[in-house]
DNA sequence: GGTCGGTATCGGTTTTTCCGAACGAAAACC
DNA sequence: GGTTTTCGTTCGGAAAAACCGATACCGACC
């Protein structure tokens, strides 16, 4: 056999439900169909994709990897379905986009490059700012669409926004910190740590007003703007931290290890997303920007 | 139904062919089990892919545009399962490239684009020159590797080559001139003409080779170093043009058609491929590269 | 008008996929 | 410490799909 879309769309789902069974309900198919699939999938690979453990499984890193290309393949296919479908004609034009700090390597990468090999006549310039300022920008005009945390908006009523993503705040522990050896973890425990903080997209704020809930004043033993940075002080045991899923990864620059637990109680999210001016016609570049970025948005949740 | 890889082998081999038998036979399948999937894919996009006609098929616009994006996707697809299969370790370090303006546009491109993504930590760095510098350049280990016309080689015994494409020269003719009546066009028709030439890489001095053959000086019209000049002055009737099948496409930028056909007699063929210095080892990035871009050739040929 | 080169269609067969039930194994619960 | 719960895997049979070969069809070419 030779590798399928469908085998392909079976594992992404899997792996974000790090769960066959879920994987299954979610894509309204029998369990064992997933299971066989992904089998399949290893032996063609003749790579292991998944550890599997009594309750669930966890993506090897081989899998991680993987599920990078296949999330990629899938919205490939996505997009020339779209393109196909509509109509072949193609867009030119200008288009003029707004990221901050945080967004620009975790969401807007991927979308961009994609972008940009669809439409090669379209102009893109593109802006980093803080997402106060981006909201300004875009209400002046002077932006088309920006990639920012939409949790929060100041300028609501004027914009009209479009989820992206939407991620969990998590801890993130060095492999041997004692709250690891703890079956769960509650935020109190968090509060007595020292605390590594991030400081871009108001994600030190959020941090800090979690944690103040338990009446002292958090331990911020480092503020950085590098997120780089901060995998780097955990993972050497400088700190923990408290930050969105999204820019969660296994291991810093240096190789080492970094967990992401759960805390419980529910942690609030961050809604990731596009924004842009409400009531002026948006342009073709600018709507061929937010189709694609939503197909890989749908195929990642599967 | 939902869209299959098979399919879009089928579909991208029966373009290649312009054919739906000769297409099956390179598969190794029978002709209706490719009619069909097509049809299926036709019904599925809600777009016309082909139009039939008594002496094989053409791919429609919608049908070339489609193409394209096929072709991404089984490359992207072969990438992923060669990585997969291969083992998960990151490629680091430097990689200088060298490009002819020819291949530059049509070559590199798609390459290049794909490989910064499966390689975001090479440092690419890219220089178009002349083939000869080029070769100058890579013998100096200057150059780790470059993308050009490799069918005449200076330096053959220095360098190591790998073929990527190989395209037959062809003539372009405005939709409404006088040839394309005949049902087969001799060199010697050709020889009569207004002739644009192209002055890159060398497709000047083989166009004018060929038609010199017939003791008259070829007349030429025009001498650009802009293959969409050539297109636009063919398309509006200033000229004819003979030129590697690999740069053709039906439209010029203004929109005008143009057409490709065959001349009588074997025309000579190009090799564009990639060249590196032998003997010395090459480094990760490199053959990388070198895979990457095999990988989409091979998805193309079929 | 017949042949030739090609595509579309159709019944039958083979291969793949899918399901549901049974199985096994580790954790959670009492 | 045994039982229950929760997963993932395995397996036989059923459903669906892909494939094949033969045949019908259609326009160009002679």
């Amino acid at each position: 056999m030779s590798l399928t879309l469908k085998q392909l769309r079976y594992f992404v789902a899997a792996a974000n439900q790090a769960s066959v069974s879920k994987a299954a309900q979610a894509l309204s198919i029998s369990q064992s169909a997933v299971t066989e699939a992904i089998k399949e999938l290893e032996s063609y690979l003749g790579v292991q994709l998944f550890i599997r453990q009594p309750r669930g499984m966890t993506i090897t890193p081989e899998g991680q990897q993987f599920l990078r290309h296949a999330i990629s393949i899938l919205a490939e296919v996505a997009n020339a379905t779209r393109v196909a479908s509509a109509g072949a004609h193609r867009v030119t034009g200008r288009l003029n986009l707004g990221v901050t700090s945080l967004t620009a390597g975790y969401v807007l990468s991927d979308v961009l490059s994609r972008y940009r090999r669809l439409n090669p006549d379209v102009d893109v310039t593109a802006v980093e700012d803080t997402a106060e300022y981006l909201e300004h920008l875009i209400i002046g005009g002077e932006l088309d669409v920006a990639v920012m945390v939409t949790s929060n908006l100041r300028n609501a009523q004027a914009l009209q926004s479009e989820i992206l993503e939407v991620s969990s705040f998590r801890l993130w522990l060095p492999i041997d910190h004692p709250l690891n050896r703890q079956q769960s973890i509650a935020l109190s425990d968090v509060a007595d740590e020292q605390l590594i903080v991030l400081d871009v997209d108001e994600m030190e704020q959020e941090a800090v007003k979690l944690l103040s809930a338990f009446g002292k004043r958090p331990r911020i033993a480092f503020r950085t703007r590098s997120v780089e940075a901060v995998r780097s002080l955990v993972a050497t045991g400088a700190g923990v931290a408290l930050l969105p899923d999204l820019v969660y990864r296994p291991w810093s620059l240096e190789g080492d290890r970094i967990h992401s637990r759960d805390v419980s109680g529910t942690l609030p999210v961050v809604q990731v997303g596009l924004i842009w001016r409400r009531g002026s016609a948006i342009s073709d570049a600018a709507r061929e920007f937010v189709a694609v970025a939503q197909a890989q948005h749908e195929v990642k949740q599967r």
